[in-house]
DNA sequence: CTTTGTTTCAAACAATCGTTTGAATCGCTT
DNA sequence: AAGCGATTCAAACGATTGTTTGAAACAAAG
C-alpha cells in the first residue's frame, strides 16, 4: 500500500475517487454502495476503481484509513487529551468531539459515520482490525485516563472498559438511533445549539455517575 | 395483512420461512440475506416467498412484526412496568432486559438484534415507522416514567429524552459495537455472571448519574 | 373418482454488479 | 515525430439476485 500512499497528493482522479467513496460508503455501507455509484459521483470510468485500488474492497480499506486520518484532523482529540486541564473538561471535550462526528451532516462527517458503520458490521475486507489497532485504541486510552482520574482506584478492569462503553455508548446513540430520534424528538439536535445542549446533557450525566461512583467504596 | 395473520398458526411453511428469515436477516441485514439463503434455511423452494409473501420486502415488514411479538414474550417488561416497585429496580430490570435482547446468542435473541439494525440503518420497507408506533413507543414510555420518578421535576422534556437515550444508548452499545468489545475486551461479556454484571454496572452508572442529577437544582 | 383450489417446484427471465479486456487517448521523454 | 508507459474508456463477461411462469403435486370436497 506504500506504492499507493505515495501517489494520491498528485494523482486527481485517485483523490476524486476516495472522497466519493467516503461518501457513498458512509452513506450506504458496503454492500449497498455500488462502484458505478461512486464512480458516477466521481464523475470517472468505472474501471478506474480497478485501476487506481485494484479492487472495490481495497477502495473500501483505503477509504477507511483516509477517512479516519480526516476525521482526526477536522475534531482532533488534543483538549481531552491536554492533562493540564481538570478530568471534567476534558471528558467534555471528548463527549462534545465524537458527538460531533455522529452528527456533521456535513462533508466531513461523514467519517465517523462511516466509522460507526463499519465497527457496527465489520465489512469482510479486514480493514477495521488495522484501524482498531492503530488508531481507535489511543483513543481509548484517552478515555480511560480520564474515567480513571474521576472514579480513582478499586475498580477491576473489565469494569473500567465497562465505564468507558457506558460513555462512548451515550454518543454513538445518536448515530445509531438517528432513524430513532428523527421519529420521536427530533429537536433535541435540530440546531448547533441543541447538539451542544446534547453533549452538555451527556457529560453531566456521566460526570455524576462518576463522580458518584467514585465517592462510594469503589466497586459498583 | 390481516389475511397473512390469521394463517400462520396452521401454515408449517409459512411459519418456517418467517423462523429462517428472522435467523438470516437479523445476521445479515435486509440486503445481504438472500431469498435463496432464506429458502435453504427453511428449506423450501424459492418461490415459496413470493407465493406465502409476495417480495422479500413483504417478508421482511412480516418478519420484524413477528420478531418484536417474540421478543416481548421472551423478555417482557412487566418488572420493569410494575409500579409498586422501586425505581431504581425497575431500571435494573429495564436495562438487564434490554441487554439480553442484544447479547442473547440463542435464536430468540436475533429479535433484538434486527430491530437493531432496522434502526441503525432503516430499509426502504417502511416497517419501522409501524414498529415504532405500535410497539416501541410504550417501552419509552415505561423507561421515560421510572426516568422522570429518579430524577424529579424541573427537566424539559427535550432533556427527558435526552436522559432515557443516555440509557439505552449504553445498552445499545453492546450490540453495535459488538465487533469492537470481541476485540477489545470480550470478557466483559464472556459469560452470563459477565452481562450481568455489565447490566449492573450500567444501571449503577445510570441511577448514580439519575440521582446525582435529582440532588442538583434541576436542569443539569 | 372428479373437480377445484392450494401449494410446491424447476426453469427461465430481466436486472444488477464487480471485474476484465483491448483499444484509444494522453502525457512525457528523447 | 516516434516510442513508451500511464490512464481512460466502452463493451463484454460471469456471477448473483428477486421474481415470474406454467406445470406438477397435493389436499379437500362432493
Amino acid at each position: 500500500m506504500n506504492a499507493f500512499n505515495d501517489t494520491p497528493c498528485h494523482d486527481p482522479t485517485r483523490k476524486r475517487l476516495l472522497q466519493a467513496a467516503l461518501d457513498v460508503f458512509a452513506d450506504k455501507g458496503f454492500r449497498d454502495a455500488t462502484v458505478r455509484e461512486i464512480c458516477a459521483k466521481a464523475e470517472v470510468n468505472a474501471a478506474s476503481v480497478n485501476y487506481h485500488f485494484r479492487s472495490k474492497e481495497a477502495l473500501y480499506s483505503e477509504v477507511l484509513s483516509f477517512a479516519y486520518r480526516e476525521a482526526n484532523e477536522r475534531y482532533p482529540y488534543t483538549l481531552a487529551s491536554d492533562a493540564s486541564l481538570p478530568p471534567e473538561v476534558r471528558l467534555r471535550h471528548f463527549i462534545g468531539n465524537l458527538l460531533a462526528r455522529m452528527l456533521d451532516d456535513t462533508y466531513l462527517g461523514r467519517h465517523g459515520k462511516l466509522l460507526a458503520r463499519e465497527i457496527a458490521d465489520p465489512t469482510p475486507t479486514g480493514a477495521l482490525d488495522q484501524v482498531i489497532e492503530t488508531t481507535m485504541k489511543p483513543h481509548c486510552e484517552v478515555l480511560d485516563g480520564i474515567v480513571a482520574e474521576l472514579v480513582g482506584p478499586g475498580y477491576s478492569e473489565a469494569d473500567m472498559h465497562r465505564l468507558g462503553l457506558s460513555i462512548v455508548g451515550q454518543c454513538l446513540m445518536y448515530h445509531h438511533s438517528r432513524s430513532l430520534i428523527d421519529r420521536v424528538c427530533p429537536e433535541i439536535i435540530a440546531t448547533p445549539e441543541e447538539i451542544a445542549n446534547t453533549a452538555d446533557c451527556i457529560a453531566h450525566f456521566s460526570i455524576a455517575a462518576l463522580k458518584h461512583l467514585a465517592t462510594k467504596d469503589g466497586r459498583a
